[in-house]
DNA sequence: CATTTCACCTGGTGGC
DNA sequence: TGCCACCAGGTGAAAT
């Protein structure tokens, strides 16, 4: 389901909504599937830990908590920080053994702020009543999600393995491509490169810079890679503006729908024709992925 | 090592 | 209504 804006909507809005509070009690619905480490030792790092902040990290969503123990701190509540400040730097008063709870939603995951009363939908696998009196609730169907506790003071800082689309620079973009055989698309979708792209945005991006899906990464031109790195750059931010894509199921933190599905171009557009030149839309398997272009203006 | 394919899951849709 | 094939926003292990 969730790619990088979709990602970066729901951990905005339950950074707008947890951010300060602490996590009284953790619940886990089942034992096995979505748990990178057992639910006991996740329960034990999230009880009673402050929520100092919440981020998007390629399309993971990191939870930063307190350590043990630490009051609730009315100062970070009310400062409001953009999320990269907490990963940037943490405040003295609780850097001392902070823990990071890692969320991955896979295809289907959701995670919900809700009041507690509030129905358990089916495929509910992990609810954390917290002090606020609100309840952050992970749900997944599919179970491809992944949860995942880390403490810092026992492993590295957790990264995400590519470079932010957001971020990354002209000749670093280009650099991850060159002298590569593989399809640009499939290069896209590989985390290790670039790390929050899935199959819509590869899609969209690939309409918007005119490259067909199936072109040689390292054969593109300079400037072809390019117009890539704009075109995607202007089409996450586009999407994240609107709250993302709600293709079937998709909601934010607080059950909302996205808008982006209103501007795809090409993404399950398959024989409608092209909105700049009427060439009906192409649909093809690349990497196992259902894959759109227009033929006429994708060269 | 680079690249491709497939399994992992459940649920929705459309054809018969 | 039922059954079946096929499809779905992702990823990592296994195969090539």
């Amino acid at each position: 389901m969730p790619e990088l804006p979709e990602v970066e909507t729901i951990a905005r809005g339950v950074d707008q909504r947890v951010r300060g509070d602490l996590i009284r009690d953790v619940w886990f619905g089942s034992k096995r599937e979505p748990f990178k480490n057992s639910p006991a030792r996740q329960a034990k790092g999230l009880e009673g830990r402050t929520i100092l902040g919440v981020e998007r990290i390629g399309k993971h969503i990191v939870m930063h908590l307190s350590a043990l123990s630490q009051p609730s701190s009315e100062g970070l509540r009310r400062e409001a920080r953009p999320p990269h400040a907490v990963a940037a730097g943490l405040p003295h008063a609780v850097a001392a053994v902070p823990g990071q709870w890692i969320v991955h939603l896979g295809m289907t995951g959701r995670l919900l702020v809700t009041t507690p009363d509030a129905p358990v939908a089916p495929h509910t696998h992990a609810r954390l009543t917290l002090s606020s009196g609100r309840e952050l609730r992970f749900v997944d169907p599919r179970r491809f999600g992944r949860l995942e506790f880390r403490d810092l003071a026992k492993t590295k800082a957790f990264a995400a393995p590519g470079a932010e689309p957001l971020q990354i620079g002209p000749e670093a973009f280009a650099a991850l491509f060159r002298g590569r055989k593989l399809a640009i698309k499939a290069a896209l979708l590989n985390q290790s490169l670039l790390s929050g792209v899935g199959n819509i945005y590869a899609d969209e991006s690939l309409f918007r810079a005119g490259i067909r899906p199936r072109r040689q990464a390292g054969r593109l031109t300079h400037e072809e890679w390019e117009r890539l790195r704009l075109a995607l750059r202007e089409v996450l931010q586009s999407a994240i503006r609107l709250g993302g894509s709600s293709v079937s199921d998709y909601v934010d933190a607080n059950g909302v729908r996205g808008f982006f599905q209103l501007e795809h171009r090409v993404y399950q557009r398959f024989a409608e024709p092209c909105l700049v030149c009427k060439t009906p839309i192409k649909r093809i398997v690349l990497a196992g992925r259902s894959t759109h272009y227009c033929p006429h203006c994708q060269h």
